[in-house]
DNA sequence: GGTTGACTTAAAGTGCACTTGAAGTTATAT
DNA sequence: ATATAACTTCAAGTGCACTTTAAGTCAACC
């Protein structure tokens, strides 16, 4: 049973579909991220699996990992399932740092948002004149 | 009633005590985000009180404030009460686009956290030969 | 069939947040 | 007293992840 022909996508289409400009994607190819298919007229095209793997790609980049290391991640991939001992400690490595970021940057947000409801409450003159704001941090625990 | 002389950290004392270098301080400095005191020879001098204002910053810093809208703030906060408002708006835009990037950055773990897993199990030889990371993801409802 | 827009490569440029270097002064320890 | 370490300024350099430019080829529309 032949599978429908897969749509083909243009670099701008492609760009389009995954939220990458063509010039970023001519750079992860670069990078060695990606490897679109080529007409015969040397134009690039990328199909619809392609967009999954971009995505996917651009999952791991939000957890923190730089581009060398996805360059690394997609190296060992094409070296076949030898190499899955490599990937998964990589990830497990990118999920440690990835949670150690993920608490402070909560911390952060805990003292952005206790500033901000100091602010609210001083516009509202809820607070002491001369209250400050390290005072009033103290008065919910939060410390440094 | 006199309060004891406060301690007075070099720049090199004071890079250590909130984590950062001393050329990065000078730089803060250069940026307007730190007014250091200063001995008769020239030499910087930092109190206990701007730990706690650096300490300060870097929380907003970590919350994705840039370098240039940490200088905004503060030349707000250095203009007195009257930019109240305008401080309290930046940092609510602050905290609305924070929030949206942790919202991002959460699926991006949730991905991770599924790959992760994929590959424990693929070791552990859980998951049927020729099961795609996609067919695995969509077993646990997770998409994109 | 000509104009407009999308594509091609390779190299150079950008923005951010520092970091390093050069050249000199000052403080501390032996 | 002298070595060494820490400080000073100012300018230049670094690393990352793109972005832009230049010079040219190719495709689609009227």
């Amino acid at each position: 049973m032949p599978t429908a022909t897969e749509k083909q996508y243009t670099i701008g289409d492609f760009a389009n579909a995954v939220g990458l400009s063509a010039p970023t994607l001519r750079y992860y190819e670069n990078e060695g991220l990606i490897e679109p298919h080529r007409h015969d007229n040397g134009r690039r095209y990328y199909e619809e699996a392609d967009i999954n793997w971009v995505k996917f790609l651009l999952h791991l980049k939000g957890t923190g990992m730089s581009i060398s290391e996805l360059k690394q991640y997609v190296q060992w991939r094409a070296q076949g399932d030898a190499t899955i001992p490599e990937r998964l400690a990589l990830l497990q490595q990118v999920k440690r740092d990835f949670l150690v970021q993920f608490n402070e940057v909560q911390h952060h947000l805990q003292i952005l948002n206790d500033k901000i409801n100091w602010y609210e409450e001083k516009e509202a003159g809820v607070t002491t004149d001369h209250e400050s704001f390290r005072a009033y941090l103290d008065r919910f625990g939060h410390h440094e």
